[in-house]
DNA sequence: TCTGGATGTTGACCATGTCAACATTGACCC
DNA sequence: GGGTCAATGTTGACATGGTCAACATCCAGA
């Protein structure tokens, strides 16, 4: 029996990988860490329990999986974000790429927890420790056209780039585990969190003024 | 048969409870949070597996006992560095607390991860709610004698206070988690990186100079 | 056409979270 | 002292889930 395009497949599945992590990444999203299973994604994939076998060593990698994806993702947001203001001001893009940042964050809660949870590790798959350095880059490039022109070089750079990923790491973290206080966060929406924060960053607060 | 000073109990334990979350602290500690184990910290404080249930309603409860306990350990932390600077300058004390918050947090890495997971979340446990602010509030102390004197108050307090948090949540996940270039953490221990993020906090990074 | 490796399936094992039914204890009251 | 009850533990069981070994099927290349 010749295929239809879209062929259901008799016996192999034909693209069981990404479509696990497919699985994988929608239970996440729609159940939380708990919610992802290798059975349950298996059997959404319309596959036997130890079919993902074939594709990853341990549900562990499959989560590595989804993890990589989804700093691709960040990542790709990122870059269009820059990409939107390449002319502008070093301060406006820094503020748009930041935005898109924790707008990433806040659209999938979840997965951008899997990103930073303690395992996967990046350090055991070395995939994913690629994709989180890429993502960690396409932020340095918009710090980068900031001070001198050319490649960021020098103690500076790194200096500013750290703290810069660490403020909105930090943000992100204490939004989705609603730790600010409550007025705050009612009152002011995340966009303008973020600006007020690259606005500290960049002048300070030691002026109170 | 009367009971001796350190009696083991015939059959009720006397303290199940904090038993429970000291074995489930050290379980989280040495294997991390998949390590932690109903039946494994029934295990290690002598009593059957069903027994934990007498004291919380699920593991997830367990483990809101277990974060409880950080924040209020991080709290002090904080709180010790704040008293042992307390007539020094506001960049000192502040130094001297986001110290202490991260060194409580590269300490115990897998308690303070455990602290911002997702579960148990502070909406579902009113007491780890409180010890979580009660973290943010000594964090705040330190800020609130920056500008003017007296209990901090207005926009600007919360503006510092939630930037200040959030560059420490941040750098404390880019440190636990490696992100950070290798050289750099290498070259540059982790207190002087907080002295630096602090310092960028106060001076801003426009002026590249 | 044959054949081997890649990919799936079946059936099992074991650990774990959780619950219902039952046992034991100690404190309080008469 | 003796009785009673709520708190605290225990036993046995169930369902779910990660993982593996043994077996089945398929496709690509010689």
């Amino acid at each position: 029996m010749p295929r239809s395009p879209r062929a259901r497949r008799a016996y192999h599945h034909g693209d069981l990988r990404r479509a696990l992590v497919a699985a994988a990444t929608a239970q996440l999203d729609r159940q939380g860490p708990l919610g992802v299973t290798l059975r349950g994604a298996a059997r959404a994939a319309g596959v036997s329990q130890a079919a993902p076998y074939r594709h990853f060593a341990s549900k562990e990698a499959l989560l590595a999986a989804v993890a990589e994806s989804a700093f691709r993702a960040l990542r790709r947001a990122c870059e269009v974000a820059a990409r939107a203001t390449a002319g502008a001001a070093p301060a406006v893009r820094l503020d748009a790429v930041a935005t898109a940042y924790v707008r990433f964050a806040l659209g999938h809660p979840a997965r951008y927890r899997l990103m930073w949870a303690p395992r996967p590790r990046g350090r055991d798959y070395p995939d994913l420790q690629a994709s989180a350095s890429g993502a960690g880059f396409a932020l340095g490039e918009a710090l980068a056209s900031w001070g001198a022109p050319g490649p960021a070089s020098g103690e500076r750079f790194v200096e500013r780039f750290f703290v810069t990923w660490s403020l909105l790491h930090g943000l992100v973290g204490l939004l989705l585990d609603e730790q600010l206080p409550r007025d705050v966060v009612r009152r002011v929406p995340p966009d303008a969190l973020v600006r007020t924060a690259m606005r500290v960053l960049r002048e300070g607060i030691l002026p109170v003024s």
